[in-house]
DNA sequence: CTGTTAGTGAACATTTTGTTCGATAATAGT
DNA sequence: ACTATTATCGAACAAAATGTTCACTAACAG
């Protein structure tokens, strides 16, 4: 791909994603994006039809990649009680965010995080899709499929808000476990 | 209270309202609004400062009424198997809601439910408070209550919306039983 | 070296926002 | 019923943001 369209991105992606450390997204104009940027304004509509999509396909590289490596990784079942196996795909994921990869973590701590939330929700969606077929072979459960599916899906994204909240202060294991106290009916 | 607020007030909910069934949040026009309110442009400067405001109050006054009804209900404890007793507080919001109150419903179930499921969130933290002290002088649990107050919030909300999304088919009592079975851990 | 593609910057029409103001009509208190 | 108050109207306005166009220039690939 052209090293023009890869640099102008770039400097997209990067102006946006200071501006949302600092406002919350509906604040943010295109033009504020074009300033940061240093690009022209023609440019910028080259790229992206709207903010929205802009926003969308940022989401999808950041969080399509996360989720990616952590279902490439080896995991252990989903397991009661921690021991020497490393942990599930969850704690791999916890640990992930832990080392900001991406800066992910100021996109999910910013002031419009829930765009962000609700976007890792949706990625997550499969991977837990995974762990929850791994899961029900072993404990068949009387609730919907989906219904669980959207349970675990979003209890995890809720314990990662928390985590932010909080300002990070816990270690991934520790949030692991809080995760796994209240899905413990449900995964083990 | 002067007869002529009321009236702009309320003709300016329900304009939102319909807008709200149709479109999202982000394309709807304070014009949109003054349109179908069928008022004068000054007349909604006058009422709401922005369109945020305006969603802000309204939100407040639906939830703040819902949640309050609620509290106010003799509560049984909320047990595990249900029985004679006439169910949880959660079931009695279930109901509440089933029953379509104040078209909550089409809020909820609209394009941009995702607000207003997040300010029933807000709304729900306080009356999940007082379940959770009841909860928790019977098991008192290791997890932090701060997160277990924000697991069982989120849940109660991601219930709903499972519901809605499905268009409603199941009872409010199977709903109910679909939380308790995901809940067991944190609240039996 | 050359044809193709991306970026520039300025201009433009359009839409939305939020404010102002004088005039009119409804209301509340007496 | 009278009056002072207050809400609404409607039109006009400036400011800001959006999205598009176009002719020009620079960078790229083969």
């Amino acid at each position: 791909m052209d090293r023009r369209i890869r640099k102008t991105r770039e400097a997209i992606f990067s102006s946006f994603t200071g501006l949302l450390e600092k406002h919350p997204y509906h604040e943010i104009t295109v033009q504020d994006i074009i300033d940061g940027a240093d690009i022209g304004r023609a440019t910028f509509y080259a790229h992206f039809e709207t903010k929205d999509f802009l926003l969308k396909e940022m989401c999808e590289e950041l969080f399509g990649h996360i989720i990616d490596t952590a279902m490439g990784h080896p995991h252990g079942h989903y397991h009661c009680s921690y021991g020497e196996e490393g942990g599930s795909v969850f704690l791999h994921l916890l640990r992930h965010l832990g080392e900001n990869d991406r800066n992910i973590l100021s996109l999910l701590s910013s002031q419009s995080n829930d765009i962000f939330l609700s976007y890792f929700k949706t990625n997550l969606r499969s991977l837990v899709k995974t762990q929850l077929a791994d899961a029900g072979r072993l404990l068949p459960s009387s609730l919907p499929e989906e219904y669980l599916l959207n349970h675990v899906a979003s209890s995890f994204v809720e314990t990662v808000a928390y985590w932010l909240r909080g300002g990070m202060r816990e270690t991934a294991e520790e949030i692991a476990s809080y995760f796994e106290g209240v899905m413990q009916t449900v995964l083990c």
